[in-house]
DNA sequence: TTGAAAGCGCTACCAG
DNA sequence: CTGGTAGCGCTTTCAA
């Protein structure tokens, strides 16, 4: 391997000190145009480039974010990701994952951890809940971190009206003249980013209540947020002599599994019974899917910008909270009982 | 912002010099047990973290896998990322991730891209094919690489067979009495990850030639791969007067896609048109889609066990070309015609 | 088995 | 506007 051109190199061959160097690679004032443009020549020449592991331990400042998300093979964290990716690229910036799938508390907090932690200028927590080690960690190194949908402490937070969410989706279906409405998606017991599950189910029964409706606990159903988990439960809850006319769902993948459920049930949909998800999921225009889309791009930007504010790269001051608007998307199926 | 511990810190409260901290903190051989656990408890009283960027620094190996892949909200890049990254966690590696989506070339070998390959230890090249200028730049660096999918020069490359996948898929058509077999997933003009559809058309190509039957030209669909998409095409190939009885399609999501579209066609799926896809999608099951299962966490695992051996991590060397075995699973949406 | 010391390649401060 | 230089916190010889 042949050994990697460094600074030095540049300045020597530029005619330069290596500081001259550092500073018209990084764009610095008060560099002499011509000095630039020979500095810029050489490293090109050479082509150069510089070490982020020193400029890192000379900087202070590693120039990596640390994201840290729960469930990334679903839908709207994959989603979110890229956005995150695209705006810190831009800045220079590069994103270190942290999958917290199928974690449990003692694996999460391991040496590896520490220097995930202690590698990043900065965290963009989604939708999970930072145990109490981790939080004790972020405050020590004191990190800026963005929450988005779950929040963290005091820390900006970028999400959606979960609340609001629900509340649209079934009032929806109230106004279709629906009064025989299901529930899917309740959060199971010791669900690990339950704040998303729980404010929805909330909207759903607030509702309900507002419009002097009574929630059946026996048609609000829990679920894992799968699709298959979806549609075991809506199966089942189809195959009742007493049968709900619509259903409400938590998010588009179980909406998806109650359409499913449905239809190998031999109903239709939206005739024999009416579905609506949040989300506004890929495949829910395809399907016909009645959804309230959330704008998961734009969370991801402003989860990444705000992070930019907090570390001084940009002049933007995060709002404390900052709920994106929501739209109800009505498609086929949803419809009058 | 309190100031973090160093390792010099550590050596002074367990009374011994920085080089015994740092080779007791790794676990070398020749440290005394007993300074070891002295080393160990000072470390912890201080809750000291050490310094990834110092560290990366002065031994040259960061610790960090750069993984790159184009289209990182598809389904199979989901699940073989948080594969991979639970391996790496694992070996107190992390993962920088790079998601090539909508990148022009020219976007993709910025400053910043350069920087991204200099910091890492290696690189998992997933379903993309790299640049002349990226492949300069690996080579400089002498970065190893794992391609997963789509190869990479003489790297090792983990995957499937993707020709036999549609071989099996077509062939479950043919045995079932089809001759009108159309297929969906061509890829269009300048495709930026082109391999997978192009051997998947080829097997269905292939296999139906080897029954003695004809590919019909306008019965192959080109697709950008997303439901949307396919469900546009399928929609316009089932309204001519001429319409197969079954259709393969290169990926599950586009296969949903084909039964969506053949539905609000009026057809009955498998009845009046079987459909078969690839990937086995979380979704396939619930929709009773017939398919061709990839191990997509087997694949991420061995890539990134691979890497581990590549990087001398683990005393495995990796075959040149290791191909996972795929299955077919029969559901509903496939019969007789 | 342990310590001393020379870097790793860059940034940032202080002079000039 | 430019150069000199002292670290940043760790790893890694080389000696002891």
């Amino acid at each position: 391997m042949t050994t990697q051109p460094t600074i030095s190199d540049v300045a020597r061959v530029a005619g330069v000190s290596v500081a001259t160097v550092s500073r018209a690679l990084r764009d610095l004032d008060k560099v002499h145009p011509e000095t630039r443009a020979r500095v810029l020549a050489a490293a090109q020449e050479l082509s150069y480039i510089g070490s982020p592991d020193a400029a890192g331990l000379a900087s202070g400042r590693s120039r990596l974010i640390g994201i840290i998300t729960p469930f990334m093979s679903r839908w709207f964290f994959a989603g979110i990701m890229s956005a995150i990716e695209k705006v810190f690229r831009d800045h220079n910036h590069h994103i270190l994952l942290m999958d917290l799938e199928e974690k449990s508390p003692e694996a999460r907090l391991s040496l590896t951890q520490g220097r995930l932690f202690k590698r990043v200028d900065g965290l963009i927590v989604i939708n999970v809940e930072l145990e109490a080690a981790e939080s004790e960690l972020v405050h020590r190194l004191d990190l800026p971190v963005i929450a988005v949908g779950y929040p963290f402490e005091t820390a900006p937070r970028i999400g959606i009206d979960d609340h609001g969410c629900a509340a649209l989706a079934t009032r929806h279906l109230v106004n279709l003249g629906h009064s025989a409405i299901a529930y899917v998606g309740k959060a199971r017991a010791h669900n690990p980013h339950g704040r998303t599950p729980n404010e929805r189910l909330r909207g759903f029964e607030e509702t309900l209540a507002a419009s002097s409706l009574t929630v059946r606990p026996e048609w609000v159903l829990e679920s894992d947020w799968s699709v298959g988990d979806a549609y075991a439960g809506a199966t089942h809850l189809l195959a009742q002599s007493q049968r709900p006319t619509s259903v409400v769902c938590g998010s588009d993948e179980m909406a998806l599994g109650v359409m499913a459920a449905a239809r190998d049930a031999g109903l239709r949909v939206p005739e024999d019974l009416s579905v609506v998800g949040i989300d506004d999921h890929d495949m829910a225009a395809v399907f016909g899917l009645t959804t309230v889309r959330q704008p998961v791009a734009d969370q991801g930007r402003a989860a990444a910008l705000a992070m930019l504010g907090l570390l001084g790269l940009t002049d933007v001051t995060p709002e404390a909270d900052h709920n994106f608007p929501v739209d109800l998307i009505i498609r086929r199926s949803t419809a009058a009982p």
